[in-house]
Parts: C-alpha cells; sequence; structure tokens
DNA sequence: TCAAAAGTGTTCTCAATACACCCATGA
DNA sequence: TCATGGGTGTATTGAGAACACTTTTGA
C-alpha cells in the first residue's frame, strides 16, 4: 500500500510553517550574526533568529524576503535555503516546521538604525548567545554551511560594500576560514579570477598610504557561473 | 512591528508538508531515477516521485526514511534533504508544500522486487518521463546537486554494491560527470585517496581477464572526514 | 589466436605555497 | 622622520592532465 495514497485519502495533518533566517554580516574584521531581542511573548526576554510564520498565500522565500525587508529595509538580500527543522519536540507549543534560511548582508548606517529600530542586534559569530528552540543549532549549521560554500561561490562580495579593498576581502576570508592568508598569494589568487574591477579612488580610512577600492564584476561573474567554476581561495 | 510576533498571535494558517523522493540508483553504467507509476487517485495513470504526506508525530527525515523503506525494504539508505518546494499554486488540490529528499541505493535483485511489486520504476536520468507537479523540477534540481556533490564527497560508493571494481566506479563518475576520464588518471587518483581495499576475488562478468573487486573503507573515510576533504575526480 | 577489457608509468604543465622587502603618507 | 598598512616577485613543490602499450583469458 503506497503511503502517497493512504495519506491523501485520510491525512489530516497540518502544520505551522516558519521561516528563520541566519542574517550574517561582517564589521571591523568580525563575521557577525543578526540577533532579535524578543519584547514581546512568546519568549519575551529571550533572544531569537529573525523569523515569522509562513503565510498560506505566501512561499517560503516570499516569507522570508518579507521579513528580511522588515528588518533590515532591504530587498535582494543574498539568500538561501540552509534546511528544515521539523523534529516533534522542537517547538512545545505549535506543531511548526522551520525552513532555515541563511542571508548575507552588507552592513552599513541605514541598515544599522533600522536593526537597531526593530530591536535586533550583531553578535560576533564566536559570541553568539543562547538563542531560544533550536535556533543555535541553525546558527551552527549555518556557519558551516557558509564556510563550505565560500570555497567555490564568491559568496564574499555579498557581505562587503559596493566598494571595498582587497585588504579589507582578505580580513573577510581570514574571519571565514579561521585563518591567516599570505597577502600576495591572496592578492594574485583573487585577480586571477578576473571579477573585481579596479577603481580610480583609494579608502583612506586604515592606512595613511590608502588602499585601492575595487568593485565585483557581476556581469563576468554570471558568464563564470555559466561554465562551472571553482573559487577555492 | 515584529512579524513572529503579529503571526504568533493572529495566525490560522496550516500546511500540508509532504516529502518527495528523487531516488538514484546505477546500473548498466547509467544513473536511474526511480519513479512511481501511480494506479489510484489522485493523479491515477501519471507517474510521480516516491512521496508522502508526513505525519503530524514525525519528522521529515522520519518520513522519508518511511517511505523509503516501504518502497525499497531498506532502512539507512544514504538519504540528505535537497529543498523545500512550496510555491502557493504547486499543488492544485492542497496547500501543500513539499520537502525533496535525493536519496542513493544500490539497485540489487532483492531491492528489484519490492521496487516491482511497489509499482515503481528506473528511468534513465536522461530519458526521465513527465511526472506530476512541480517533480520533475525536482529531480533536475536533485541530479545539479549529486553533480556538484560528487565533486566533494565521495558519494560514488553509496551506488555500488558492496564489492565493486575500479572500472565500475568509474563508468559510475563518467555518469555522473558526463564526460569521459582516463583510466590511469583515475586509477591513480582513486587509489591516492586510500579509501578502497583491495580484495582478493575478481568479477569475471565483463572481461575474460576479469577485474579486482574492491570495497569501501568506512573507517579511513571516518576520520577523513574529520579532518576535511577534497574528493575532485 | 584473437578480441576485449584490465592494468600500468612517465612527462609536462600549471597552480599553490612559502617567503622579504620597498612604497606612500599622515601624524 | 617614522610608524603603519599597502603593494609587489620569485623559487619550489605537488597535483592534474596527457598519453600508449602489455597482460590475461574465454570464446
Amino acid at each position: 500500500m503506497n503511503s502517497y495514497i493512504q495519506k491523501d485519502k485520510y491525512q489530516k495533518d497540518k502544520f505551522y510553517v516558519a521561516v528563520d533566517c541566519i542574517i550574517f554580516g561582517f564589521n571591523k574584521g568580525r563575521l557577525k550574526l543578526l540577533v532579535f531581542n524578543r519584547k514581546i511573548d512568546p519568549f519575551k526576554g529571550s533572544l531569537s533568529l529573525i523569523g515569522s510564520f509562513v503565510n498560506i498565500g505566501e512561499s517560503v522565500p516570499d516569507a522570508s524576503e518579507r521579513i528580511l525587508e522588515e528588518f533590515t529595509g532591504l530587498k535582494n538580500i543574498y539568500t538561501k535555503e540552509l534546511k528544515t527543522y521539523s523534529t516533534v519536540d522542537r517547538d512545545p507549543a505549535y506543531r511548526c516546521i522551520s525552513v532555515a534560511q541563511y542571508a548575507l548582508i552588507r552592513i552599513n548606517n541605514t541598515i544599522e538604525q533600522i536593526v537597531d529600530d526593530n530591536g535586533a542586534k550583531w553578535f560576533d559569530v564566536d559570541e553568539t548567545p543562547q538563542l531560544i528552540l533550536d535556533h543555535n543549532q541553525m546558527a551552527v549549521d549555518a556557519l558551516r554551511r557558509i564556510e563550505e560554500m565560500a570555497r567555490y561561490k564568491p559568496i564574499g562580495f555579498e557581505l562587503l560594500p559596493e566598494k571595498f579593498t582587497i585588504p579589507q576581502l582578505q580580513k573577510l576570508y581570514e574571519a571565514i576560514y579561521r585563518r591567516n592568508l599570505d597577502p600576495r598569494n591572496f592578492r594574485k589568487k583573487i585577480l586571477s579570477f578576473d571579477l573585481i574591477i579596479k577603481l580610480d579612488e583609494k579608502d583612506k580610512t586604515t592606512s595613511k598610504k590608502g588602499a585601492f577600492l575595487y568593485k565585483f564584476d557581476y556581469q563576468k561573474y554570471k558568464k563564470f557561473q555559466e561554465s562551472g567554476y571553482n573559487f577555492e581561495i
């Protein structure tokens, strides 16, 4: 007897469906996780990821986009599905499955304001506080995923401002890989991809000499992707 | 106003949750997809992936294990979550999200019998027929995922019998990568991982000379995994 | 004896790594 | 003028890719 059919006739089981977003940023040489400080029940006073129930009239990515915009003011955030969390007792109040999404955003002042207004806060990924339910597990899983992902997709650029310097990019990869990289080899490798464009400006905030700014070449990246790529640093 | 809280108070939206399994096998040098020939409504006479609704008292992986056992008689099948399919109109009959899982199994006679008894059938992945709903998309996505996965995890062994020959393994990788590999380089690379153990038997079904059988060293693979690995062929 | 698949070694090329000094500039 | 971070080149090593012939044996 086949399950699908059997269930089709008799199934009455329905679930709440939530999305929870593991939102990463990069600031002052550190990978950051956005955490929401809950001021109202449920879980008043606790910390959680940014999440919401999914409405019947929207898809999971729609729901994810909705709350990301709400919390950051941004549309078109780089977001990927991590995995589904569905253990029976994961939420004592509801039979709810959560589809976790990880997102990468460029931290800037505008966003900081909105984040702040929403009662959210950045934590160093190494100092993630206790979160509700299985949200700590989600954060750990997402972090492992982006470490893995960084090896073959240029996700780094999603976390930096549009204009960035090579030393900044290096620091980001050092934060993700948790090890130091040789500046000569890093520069050589990054430039060999031919995916960043040198600008005529310098950033002088971190040194007297100043470092040239670059921008990511999304055009070339598209072609790059179509062939099949490899982005190991 | 925060979505999570808002929804917590007012949310009444519940979903059916399904799992659909994209089950891959390998036979006669070809990658195969297991497809279910539906003899009862809904979708009587159509083809679909192997799926089921998730029961309220089980997790998504539980449900997936349940139907995999039902269709193959096997427990402990290699299974990974692919992604969630949740567009509003994906199923005209229900508001249902499906968590797709891909699974790799070793085809053998016992399984063939069970598969047959359940009205399922193997198709070449290149000749996947029309399936119901978004199941074709799932199959395409899963195939892309295992192509990607094969580059850095030794998933190949999940698809071969316990004892296999190096030429068999090569054919499998050729099927996954869709290109021919040099037998000398392939052998050298595979042996360099030191993850397969040569046995004292030969398989003579494909040549007069016969090819030595090997088995996968799961012990070593575990250690391998703990360090961090790379399995590009 | 021969057809058909299994098995084997070497060369070349290129990318990854290791490594140390000069440059530009604001304070 | 000097402290600070930015920027550059070379030599070595190791892995991947290309490539052709011998071995075994059942039919």
